[in-house]
DNA sequence: ATGAAAGCGCTAACAT
DNA sequence: ATGTTAGCGCTTTCAT
């Protein structure tokens, strides 16, 4: 009678003692060869592989993790939506991971809250993670969690603090100053931001790289409108912000918050980019093809998913050697047919006087 | 000395012996009490969750898990790509497994081809999974891979035997035959159909279901056309589409190719919906938002995961009953503005003459 | 270059 | 309702 429910018709699972008989050594030989590891002579290592073969056997992590300690795995902590930055970013690390040896466990949060988080971040450790990824849309507040492996925080500072903690940054800064400047450089007199929700890190930088564009040229800075980066809030933003004629440039924090605002500028009779121009931030490819095509920064999830992911396993493997650090990412601006210089200077001065 | 890299400071983990001795009971009380058992008095239980937590202690899952013959865990095998369809599948079932209190690994392919596939369950079968889902973007071929727990296909007849295969529709058949009779009811001679890249059996279920609508009134079937998913390729195909005057109604097998293709029309000259009509595939929401907001067939992908894990989780914990059957999901067509009448019936003779 | 023995932290089966 | 004993399958010493 099979031991286990679930087994297929036969004997149990092939272990590694069993493999270990067939190729006529020890069971700590087989380890070695499985765990690749010096002094085993080429012979053996044939013959072990072939028993493996032969018998079909598959490694157990559970017995292998808890004699030696580590899991080879890594948890990543995301966000429970289906947006497009977030899905390139878990898309970029699971490749990372992967390509690391590592294996990937995932807990999304529903929202980013802390407590959220925290749930998220014990639960990775119950599991047993050798490292945390905690990926960018994490709000602002104290989480508190005792974690005692080392911890990345993609375009966010350290929320809580952890054996180590590591940070890759996705230029969010860099590239909201970038767009900002496009528009400016356009020769639009100020330039509006829809910014994404409150206390989200990933907001925050966005709105400081667009105030830092504007300071620089000592323009003026006109309050913010915060979306919830939907394309409806976007919509509802620019329903808004239509009616205002002094504005003549959007930057919006996130490409379907400024498909939302195209949208209602257009319904209300202002035209795109002819009357106001719109910029992007994520770098959707999908927005090339909607009119107009949207002008837009790429986000580097792929860059920094493997940077991060590499700095992450550095410190799970090596945790006494320093870190090699991570450069800056490209700023990559995608200038597409949204924007466009303002409209006449004369017919702008004369509506602002509104 | 730290026994372990990477401990916080000082004392090592706490272990289930550590929870026993300061509550004053043995270690299968502690156990009892962690997994819920009955036969545990009140009073019991209290002190032990109270010594846990003035411990800080965290289950050892790996050691549970290898004592026990159950990980709790259930792993997905995804494409890794950042589409709205794969992102919000993996999301749904993301929070289906939490919510039956399991956790969820992840392994992507990057193709979804056999040895791909291959390569990814045999991942998580060492990994110690009591399920696997294998999720809506699988190509055509032969996989062959032992699995021992049941395997979930999301969207896709079972590409390979396991202990016990169970599927789980998106109704991707009856959208694709809804979207294209909304066009046929629109008065449309016939419909077009861009499909997906050939082999993935996501394209099969929609070009069998647009085929169905088709035969159904006796219309003529025009040749399928091929893209990959992609806006580009949408687009690619736009632009063959175009010159053939006898086209006014085309249902893409995907929101982002539909997107590229109206792109290409409106390049052409040729109005949308005026002279063409598009219908889309997935239930993207951003596409509400873009000129001329796009009628499209909404996947019920939260409604799939949560059914399907409802199945595969009855599958691992009572594999002896049998499962309830798994309800069709409802068939929703979100009518928007890219979708209209054909062009005067005589125009279109006229130019179908050429 | 290879092997023997011990034990990782938990649960299972059988006590009581 | 609670405790005892014996492993789960692997890696770690430490021998050889």
């Amino acid at each position: 009678m099979p031991r286990v429910v679930g087994r297929g018709p036969g004997a149990p699972a092939p272990r590694s003692a069993d493999v270990a008989r067939v190729a006529g050594v020890s069971r700590k030989t087989v380890s070695r060869v499985l765990n690749n590891e010096p002094y085993v002579s080429d012979d053996v290592r044939r013959r072990v592989l072939e028993a493996a073969g032969e018998l079909g056997y598959r490694l157990n992590h559970a017995a292998r993790a808890l004699a030696s300690g580590r899991n080879r795995s890594i948890g990543v902590v995301a966000l429970g939506t289906a947006g497009y930055g977030t899905a390139s970013l878990l898309v970029g690390v699971e490749r990372a991971v992967r390509d690391a040896g590592y294996a990937l466990r995932v807990v999304n949060t529903v929202d980013g809250d802390p407590k959220g988080i925290a749930g998220a971040v014990t639960s990775l450790m119950e599991q047993g993670v050798d490292g945390v990824v905690v990926s960018e849309p994490i709000v602002e507040g104290e989480v508190s969690v005792r974690v005692d492996v080392p911890v990345l925080f993609v375009g966010a500072p350290p929320a809580f603090t952890a054996g180590q903690t590591l940070t890759v940054s996705v230029g969010a800064y860099a590239l909201a100053r970038a767009a900002t400047e496009h528009l400016l450089e356009l020769g639009h007199a100020t330039v509006h931001h829809l910014a994404g929700p409150q206390g989200w890190y990933a907001s925050k930088d966005r709105v400081e790289g667009w105030r830092a564009a504007l300071a620089a040229r000592g323009v003026h800075e006109p309050p913010v409108v915060e979306g919830d980066w939907s394309p409806a809030s976007g919509y509802a933003a620019g329903r808004e912000l239509a009616s205002d004629p002094s504005v003549t440039a959007v930057f919006a924090a996130g490409d379907e918050m400024a498909i939302g605002l195209i949208h209602a500028f257009r319904e209300a009779g202002r035209r795109v980019p002819e009357d106001i121009s719109v910029v992007g931030f994520d770098g959707s490819p999908v927005f090339a093809y909607v009119s107009p095509p949207l002008t837009t920064v790429r986000q580097p999830f792929d860059a920094a998913a493997r940077e991060g992911i590499r700095l992450l396993v550095h410190a799970i493997e090596e945790p006494e050697t320093e870190l090699p650090a991570a450069g800056e990412p490209p700023v990559e601006l995608v200038v597409r047919g949204s924007t466009a210089p303002p409209p006449s200077h004369q017919g702008q001065t004369a509506l602002r006087t509104t």
